[in-house]
DNA sequence: GGTAAAACCACCCATACGGGTGAGCAAAGC
DNA sequence: GCTTTGCTCACCCGTATGGGTGGTTTTACC
């Protein structure tokens, strides 16, 4: 599992890069950067990011609030504004493509990490394909020996409540292996019961 | 279990009122009404809130940051300050006292709301009479059916991923007495498994 | 005085769960 | 070619869990 690709918009190209630098450094990738809607639009198609970080004010170009309006349409993908908080009268256009958040500018790197992960936590629709990797990346990262995928996709559906029949029937496979995978799980995150595995992905998420 | 008793020290007797109204129609109950320090002192005393709203520009009075120092070292016990925008100051000093949580003024009743309940989660510490309070009163508002006190502090210990055989030693009870109280427990809330009683709750919770 | 709810306990039984051990197979890396 | 890692499966065993049924006692309310 790969982690969670960001298409940023920001004809500014100094903080674009910063905030692509930043980005790599932690648990998101930054899958392309856009100037303008043309570029936003091919690169949404070639690059399939999970999430779009979006300037609102595009100076050379058509609003960001229509790019906005364009990945809601195609795509279901949760985007978060750059504003400016002088700028406030684009902001109440915005609020209206209701976007899964704000950050205002000038913002710290802090800030910046926290508002995606709340945004990407937020738009908890169907297609949200961010949020697993988000968890898992977080849970990663406080781990000695991470999580195999198989056993992050284990992870998840105890966390939902399966029973271990259960889960062996949606993944196709014995109950036994479904056992051996739990071992493993309970091992690398120092469990001993599925209630404390999901204890310990809640206090990853919350870090 | 009575609900979340809560203490507002407030000289504004339009604003007090108004939130006193507010209150008593929701999870809350207003224990009374300050409207100075010497007030606040003494209905701390003999009314036992759970938590303390608290305007820090009280007019007529020393300053409300005094009467959060005295609630800290008295009592244990989550404050909120009322404050205002325009108050920027105040706000770094009420900061040292490090408040469960802030409401800017003007607030709607949601936020008001809303900001209680975050504050007194936040409040997380030893003495936290009113966190499970506040998570009763929600779940049981929910229920056809409410959860007893006891059903609801087994159904805490459940959350805490303790098994039946550790709840039943903790609370003196044979562990068939448990499983009985779990019985109710799963029909009130619908639940099948411990793990299903976790999710309920933190559903209700979010609510 | 009767009724209902709450808290307590017991017994039975089937299934789920967690721990231990061992093992086959394929892909990736050295 | 060898090793490691990940995924798969099997068997055993003891304890935990959930469901069913029935019982006592105390408290509160009508």
């Amino acid at each position: 599992m790969s982690k969670i690709k960001i298409l940023i918009v920001e004809d500014e190209p100094v903080i674009a890069e910063n905030i692509s630098l930043y980005l790599d450094n932690n648990d998101f990738e930054v899958s392309g950067i856009a100037y303008d809607s043309e570029d936003a639009m091919q690169q949404l198609k070639e690059n399939t990011p999970d999430a779009v970080l979006l300037d609102i004010n595009l100076e050379s170009d058509t609003d960001g609030i229509d790019i906005a309006r364009y990945i809601q349409e195609h795509y279901q993908l949760p985007f978060i504004f750059l504003t400016s908080y002088s700028d406030r009268i684009t902001l109440e256009r915005a609020k209206q493509v209701k976007p899964s958040g704000y950050i205002v500018k000038p913002f710290n790197e802090r800030t910046l990490l926290a508002s995606l992960e709340i945004a990407i936590s937020n738009h908890a629709e169907e297609a949200n394909h961010a949020l697993p990797k988000l968890v898992m990346e977080k849970v990663n990262r406080q781990l000695h020996s991470p999580l195999s995928e198989r056993e992050f996709e284990l992870s998840q559906m105890i966390y939902e409540g399966k029973t271990n029949t259960q889960i062996a029937e949606t993944l196709f496979i014995t109950v036994n292996t479904v056992k051996t995978h739990l071992k493993s799980i309970y091992l690398k995150l120092d469990a001993g019961t599925r209630i404390e595995v999901i204890r310990k992905l809640q206090q990853a998420m919350l870090r």
